[in-house]
DNA sequence: CCTCCATATAACCAATTACTTATATAATAC
DNA sequence: GTATTATATAAGTAATTGGTTATATGGAGG
């Protein structure tokens, strides 16, 4: 028996907040390296408004947390959410998408904000 | 690293599929009782159609598959799914779903399709 | 063949979603 | 202070979703 049981309408909750390609993405990327909006703008090509809309979907349900540095929002993955172990588990049937973010080190995009 | 890797878009797939508290609990019963579509019927209380259209869902992805069984259909989770892992996996953070059967048989209607 | 039963499909609808543009907030630089 | 930059919120919209009812399909039993 799994110690880490989630209730199953928290779950899908969960599952249908990862079911996006965009979140899921941001998610992958944010298990290996803490982002600002800015980054998230760059790498999907979407407005930044869209960004920060699924940022706060990924915070309401503790999924990701944020972090004030100056004028950025540093957001990295919550490791004390109680959904991090499905997270965690989800993630590591997941490729790598750090080349995402090597593409935007090449352009020169990524030092802006750390 | 896992063995069992799957691409962001499927993954995304899979997870939107199961975000639904409806087709999430019947994955987690039919990982352990095979069922026929009149029984989601009396479980979920929602129209037949409304059970059928969920099954096809999950069998377009091919999380579930179906074998007829005289008037029946009988639809049982699909071990040799490219996603069984993930879903294996996802199942393991839920809570047993089978009060939900054993209610049924409560009722005497289970009984019917098998 | 005809009827009954289990299931699938079609057509429709209200709610939700993921984006957009426009605007507000908040910290930094001058 | 004002201007600039990063981010958030508001409002609007087209597409998708999960349900409904009505109808079609297809096997079982007379």
């Amino acid at each position: 028996m799994q110690e880490n049981m989630i209730e199953i309408e928290k779950m899908a909750m969960i599952l249908k907040l990862l079911g996006d390609k965009t979140r899921l993405t941001m998610v992958k990327i944010l298990d290996s390296h803490d982002c600002c909006v800015c980054e998230f703008v760059e790498i999907f090509k979407i407005s930044q408004p869209a960004v920060s809309q699924h940022l706060r979907k990924l915070k309401d349900l503790g999924v990701v947390k944020e972090a004030r540095r100056g004028q950025w929002i540093i957001y990295s993955l919550h490791k004390g959410s109680e959904y991090y172990s499905v997270v965690k588990a989800l993630l590591e049937h997941l490729p790598s998408q750090d080349h995402k973010l090597h593409d935007l080190e090449k352009q020169g995009l990524r030092i802006s904000c750390d």
